[in-house]
DNA sequence: ATGTTCGGAATAAACGTTCATTCTTGGTGG
DNA sequence: CCACCAAGAATGAACGTTTATTCCGAACAT
């Protein structure tokens, strides 16, 4: 069967994600993912290369899935800053539902791994993820924005909002609705003109 | 003698910040650090007593080093906002000219050992460290800055300033003395009321 | 001579990965 | 309907490498 074959791989991902999530990875030996997978060590290696590149790939669904969930309900004729609000309320709810999935993201870009791909990001091929830079470069571009550099500007936005969850997620603070909008429109007055 | 002694403690330390910061925990194996540090495997072993005591030790020094860099030219009676934007110049200063300890400390913070520090620092004994938690106790009471809790004005503050100097360190800006005033005002802008 | 410090080979544990083997499955001939 | 079989999937013990740590003979100072 199809589905078998399937319920292995995303066991094996769930697995990986819930270990080094949680513990780094360090934390997470291919010996351990297996096991709380349910399958054998060697089974692994049936579905995924090498580890890196289970690594990868997962940080990729991932990074897939939050960028799908944050443009749901995202309105590119509103105003810049009811756009920018929307973004952050978003990303702040995503994060503090799947922690899991936050930490991981984290994880990866704290690693040798992440470096190089925040460096293509950054400043390789602009061609996608660029619902930020569009938002970003119009708000400037309409002088709504402070006239500093784009990687400034994402520096006040989202400098904050990844410490407030990081915080929440360590139980330094309990993130609430209100506590949501009221930090994110903080965001805001950092950025605006 | 002594200094030989010293020489050597210090020596191992300089390689372990270097190799830790550059490479990360697992880029620095005992056996280069040793041989960074022109000594031999085991001698490491009669400074330190474990890789982990080495790492926290190191911690340690070059968080009162910072701490003590901050406090260089603090003001107590000025106003809170130049308080504010004192401690955020010399913050990014520090961290651009010693860009191996902002490294250094950024890879401790996210690791296991990290964690269990700041829980201390941030929950439990706030007798000290309180440059911060007490100018931000000020604006509040003041009024000068937004009602919201510490944390989140923490996050306000260094979240923007961290995640700039990454990005200087990983070459993606350049900043100079007028971007970082800039920047620092900007972030002032996000928690001020 | 004697006590202290040093060095690097030796050690044991842990890791990612492989591979010879076993198990499962779906099709085929009787 | 059953017995059989080929082929793909799964396994986990075994392997080689890498790691932190130990240990003992050498070098040095007193």
């Amino acid at each position: 069967m199809k589905s078998a074959q399937c319920d292995k791989r995303l066991a094996i991902l769930q697995a990986a994600l819930e270990l080094i999530a949680e513990q780094g990875f360090h934390g997470a030996p291919m010996a351990m993912v297996a096991d709380r997978a349910g399958v054998g060590a060697g089974t692994i290696y049936r579905y995924f290369e090498n580890k890196d590149l289970l690594i990868a790939e997962l940080y990729s669904a991932l990074e897939q899935k939050l960028k799908v969930v944050l443009m749901e309900g995202y309105l590119p004729e509103k105003p810049i800053r009811e756009r920018f609000i929307h973004l952050g309320r978003a990303l702040l709810r995503y994060c503090i539902e799947n922690p899991l999935h936050f930490r991981y993201i984290e994880q990866f870009h704290n690693s040798p791994y992440g470096v190089a791909f925040r460096r293509d990001k950054i400043l390789g091929k602009q061609g996608e993820c660029d619902v930020f830079r569009e938002l970003f470069d119009d708000g400037v571009a309409q002088q709504v924005m402070k006239d500093l550099p784009l990687v400034i500007l994402f520096a006040l936005a989202f400098g904050p909002l990844l410490t407030v969850v990081r915080d929440h997620i360590l139980n330094f603070i309990t993130l609430d609705e209100p506590l949501i909008a009221r930090t994110v429109e903080a965001c805001w007055d950092g950025i605006r003109r």
